[in-house]
DNA sequence: AAAGAGGGCTTTGTATTCAATATACGGGTT
DNA sequence: AACCCGTATATTGAATACAAAGCCCTCTTT
């Protein structure tokens, strides 16, 4: 969801809804924070027609809640909501990844090789988390890719982008990410040898692990995060 | 879905919102039907504003496709669509139920009850479609309540409103709606009796039956509804 | 006659302006 | 002093107005 599924013209309403998308997920605004639409427009130098728009479909994506008359707000970080996202993450992913499975061609497999080395590079390189997390989204649509399932696909993206403001809050990104890497590893493997009740498995446990480190780290933070 | 989620205040763009869906869900629309901001507009007698946030939000229900600058599209029934959409429950509401009966109270018997009575009176009193289907999803959405998940209710609800648009080709409804009512009545005695996994076995197959019915409709329309 | 270019018309995208609602403040009453 | 109420202000909701892109038709050219 990152960059934007379909090849739409570049419209001011789809800039300003990338700008805000990258802020919330980036952690730029935190969870209860108010945007006031007239100060993006002015900060944008448009109007707030398109930043009214591009609230609407943030909201769609869950992002913001909104409520008439009062405005956007970021939507706040929580535990039963990192639950909520994380465990939905659990059942559809593994489910996608089998039906892609099932379809993939020689094609489909060097796209997630080529996934995960594009992740590998950029960690090694030392990217930033925003590079990062945009290359293992990547790498985690190249598994889904061969399902051809634009409905699923677009449910996954939107619990992803959730939930990747909860991976951001990572206290040790760096292990995370490099525990990442070596899962990734093997699931490429998987996806190249066939092997579908592995990968599902692995897939499974994947997200498990990320759910259960996201809730201890909430756990630290404890009150500041969850207004 | 049909009646708005949160309590907001009635707005012209949730109005315009209602009736759109409404009519897509309906039939009103078919697939590939143009959707012109200005006669939407002048039909309600509003301006364009408020249409084009509701089209904006029916796209993010996959309702409606939006391409920049050519407007928005009611989108296409197809095969493969009604899979994606149908598969994706069934993966996912069996689930959800799982996680409600883990937390029901019982209160929550008493709602799952409740709404399955009022889909049998309203069947027995021979109402519209258009109520049945909502007494139908209302019963879904009482199965999954005291799962307390907003994100995984809200993805299950645009699932359902896009599943309905298939549901309403039915050839023999009334058939399919008596089937309906029968397994309500089942699902309704598991979820009391606290039986889980029979519940998550029936809905599945619940979901499973009517993806395999709307497969079995579109086949015989053929192309006219594919178009 | 077919293909392509140009222009007018239609429709969408965005800005500007007006209206309505919510919040904050201050005065008065009990 | 606490509470209620009204007004003033800030902010959102919606309408109107303007700009730009797409589409269709015609005219020209070969």
């Amino acid at each position: 969801m990152k960059a934007s599924p379909s090849i739409k013209r570049r419209t001011v309403t789809s800039s300003v809804l990338d700008l805000l998308r990258d802020r919330i997920i980036s952690g730029y605004y935190d969870g209860g924070h108010q945007i006031r639409q007239e100060a993006i427009a002015d900060e944008v130098g448009v109007s707030r027609i398109p930043v009214r728009e591009a609230l609407v479909q943030l909201e769609a994506e869950g992002l913001v809640v909104i409520h008439t008359h009062k405005g956007a707000v970021v939507a706040k970080l929580t535990p039963e909501d990192a639950v909520d996202i994380f465990e939905a993450r659990l059942i559809f992913e593994p489910f996608i990844l089998a039906k892609a499975m099932e379809k993939a061609t020689p094609e489909d497999v060097e796209r997630v090789q080529s996934a995960y080395r594009d992740y590998e590079k950029a960690l090694l390189a030392g990217e930033s988390p925003a590079i990062l997390s945009q290359l293992n989204w990547a790498f985690h649509i190249a598994l889904s890719y061969a399902a051809d399932r634009p409905r699923s696909l677009s449910v996954l993206s939107t619990l992803y982008n959730s939930a990747d403001r909860y991976l951001r809050l990572q206290i040790d990104a760096k292990a995370a990410q490099t525990k990442a890497l070596e899962e990734h590893s093997a699931l490429a493997q998987y996806f190249a040898d066939g092997n579908s009740s592995a990968a599902q498995k692995l897939l499974k446990k994947h997200i498990a692990d990320a759910r259960d480190d996201v809730i201890r780290g909430l756990q630290h933070r404890g009150a500041k995060v969850a207004s």
